[in-house]
DNA sequence: TGAATTAGTCTACGTTGTGGACTAAATATC
DNA sequence: GATATTTAGTCCACAACGTAGACTAATTCA
């Protein structure tokens, strides 16, 4: 519910709108931001003042000339103090960055290992190594942690910071948050969630659009102004689990002829000719116990081996062979994800689809096919289709946007920090 | 974007703290208010009084006892002073309702016309002078009429108030809202978005869920914690176009097996065995003459004649004789409904789903079909399906959600009234 | 009848933003 | 090169609003 407000909660918005301000358009000198703000320019000084002073923004030297009049000072967010890391667990990496309030990129650190493999103790504690390290590192670049967020592949309860059910993982109800103990507060979200608004803050400078994050899995995050929707539960965007085709093949959820069963990369492997389970990693004895392990209901699965990263290499190689299988396998995989998409834009109505994930390396062989069944099933009612293009980051999105979210806490919030 | 906070915004943001609260609980003592709250009692004893002067909160006389110590002066919201108009233009009647602050309907005015036989300057003519005859009657009881909002069957620019394209009136860029030069601001919405709001406002009070309105047309209203989801350019809950099969019959869209082709009005008519055109209602070549005047792109539906609001009566009434085609076609659209709906829910993940418009009168007969589709589609993944429940609300949800929405305004920013 | 308890008001005060005067630092003009 | 003009930023008296706690009012309990 809404919060009363009082003088401190004036201040701390005035703050926010500052230092939004500032965030948003890169350096401004006082005046400017007067003028945008609408606040007076005492105000402002005195705001901005406060802001110096926490070290969230710095007076560049440099002044804005040209015109006539005294020159401004112009301030510019710092990333000299604060800073936040973002975590990944997936299930053939670790990944760990560190970014800085302006929103650089002060630390990667990826590192492979195979998580079917490991019990999820193991796994975490390995990542708490790994982020221990990171924050070392930050510390002795002068920046102090701020929080941290994880992202995982899956639905999240994030009031505890538990993984629901991460199939790809083998992990059902998992406190990971707990296990962490990291000393600073860290978040978990769902992976699909973190990779839209990493391609927010990080990639094409879109604030409207889907993304969609193919992965074994395939999620999608919806940014509507800016602003993730996350649904009632904070379930939104199981695209995967769309209806391509009421009676196709019998997929893990329950339903048919889900989107996963089309255009995943397990199902992309497998069309394109992947024996289940003997990809160029381990071999389906191995992959078979690990999942005995820990996963359970994938009995029903086309492959129940599951597929690694490195297969997405192999299928991008035989695409580029001109392998017929794999060529057909993205047009059908194309065509699919055009099918669940229409779906999804009538339903929600996003101004753009962006492609990420595995769609990255393929997009030059599926992105046709799905503007192409986009179009012929939505351009009689609609004056434009929202546009199908293609995510610059890798599979960094979604640790990039683990760690954007604390910055964009901090930005939203600054007054939170100054009292500590 | 965001705006600066002063004293008067401070106090703006109060004041509605206040009325929000004196709305969400019905009645409410000072000393009760502050607790809540946690504004002193001396704040909310000047709030309450620049609210009571406003007319928008009455004391009554009435104490709260029981408990000992003085008792207190319990306030609610008074219905004596505000009030606005929900206004609605459908296929076959026009619709007025005046509602006060107090979310108390005070007029009912429904008459019902065939509007496809006229010109849309007409139809708004007509809705001028049932409006105008609303407001003043309302005057007579008193109240002051502050904002209107129109419902129409079809998606709205909202900035311009133009309806882009309303297939069943055989609208095209209407600007209503233009053409309906009321004394006072009329927006104008989605008959399907108001709808869910009025099921959020008069109906069976949950603040989280999808509103299905079945119409000639299928269309959905989603509700987060009571706020209306709208995507990025307002056309979010387009239910009827969802993917049910992908090669299945054509639809006016463009796309192939679109929900519309097995679960709306049209549809189940004409699977029931109403032959096209030729409803209890009017004839065919009138229909036709009709439709020729005005929409366009109909050519590949099922019936191109379209139905009326009579038939579903009439489909009911063969489903109580007990009807094989007609039980047939509730068993199937409840399917088709059940298909689109799990795709809804992954993609959106809301909490509950309201079956309103057609489907109130239909439940009976096609509710179980949709539950049953849903668990059998997702009930393998997920703790909880999103139950099924039927709209109390009739045909008036909409109009009512128009009438609400600037109530909803008021309550939410009384301090822009207080100016005027 | 008086003590205890709770509701609501009154008054001095603190915090924050405002508006206009004032100082500072640049360019334009003669 | 001196002076006017222009724009940036600071200073200070003031206004708006919420706070805290004393105070009055109205009820129940003993």
């Amino acid at each position: 519910m809404a919060q009363a407000v009082r003088h401190d909660a004036m201040r701390a918005r005035n703050l926010a709108l500052v230092l939004g301000e500032v965030n948003a358009r890169g350096s401004l000198t006082r005046a400017a931001l007067a003028e945008i703000t609408g606040l007076t320019k005492t105000t402002v000084s005195k705001l901005v003042a406060d802001l110096i002073e926490a070290g969230l923004v710095v007076e560049t030297g440099a002044v804005r000339d040209g015109e006539r009049g005294r020159p401004g000072v112009v301030v510019r967010v710092s990333g000299e103090h604060v800073a936040s890391v973002g975590l990944e667990i997936n299930v053939d990496y670790l990944a760990v960055r560190v970014v800085d309030l302006s929103r650089t990129v002060r630390l990667r650190r990826t590192q492979a290992v195979d998580n079917r493999f490991a019990q999820p103790g193991d796994v975490v504690a390995l990542l708490r190594d790994l982020a221990l390290k990171a924050v070392d590192d930050a510390v002795d670049m002068g920046l102090r942690v701020v929080g941290g967020v994880l992202a995982v592949p899956g639905p999240v309860d994030q009031r505890t910071g538990t993984v629901h059910n991460a199939p790809n993982l083998g992990w059902r109800d998992v406190p990971v948050a707990a296990l962490l103990e990291l000393p600073f507060p860290v978040q978990v979200e769902n992976e699909a969630n973190l990779a839209a608004l990493g391609e927010l803050w990080f990639g094409s400078g879109l604030s409207d659009f889907l993304h969609v994050s193919g992965e074994i899995g395939i999620g999608a995050g919806l940014v509507v102004r800016g602003r993730l929707f996350q649904g009632s539960h904070g379930f939104a965007g199981e695209l995967g689990h769309v209806v391509v085709s009421p009676d196709g093949p019998a997929c893990r959820c329950g339903g048919k002829g889900c989107l996963e069963q089309y255009a995943s990369q397990d199902a992309l492997a497998a069309a394109t000719g992947l024996p289940p389970g003997a990809g160029p990693h381990g071999n389906g004895a191995q992959r078979t116990g690990a999942q005995a392990g820990g996963a359970s209901g994938n009995g029903t699965q086309a492959t129940p081996g599951g597929t690694t990263a490195g297969d997405i290499s192999w299928i991008v190689s035989r695409l580029e062979a001109g392998d017929a299988a794999a060529l057909a396998a993205c047009e059908r995989a194309g065509w699919a994800l055009g099918v669940a998409l229409s779906s999804a834009i009538n339903l929600v109505d996003p101004d753009t689809i962006v492609l990420g994930g595995i769609y990255g390396p393929l997009f030059p062989w599926i992105g046709e096919a799905v503007a192409a069944t986009l179009t012929s099933r939505l351009g009689q009612m609609r004056d434009a289709v929202p546009p199908v293009v293609v995510s610059r980051l890798g599979t960094e999105a979604a640790a990039l946007g683990a760690a954007g979210q604390v910055i964009q806490r901090v930005i939203a919030d600054p007054a939170a920090l100054l009292q500590t």
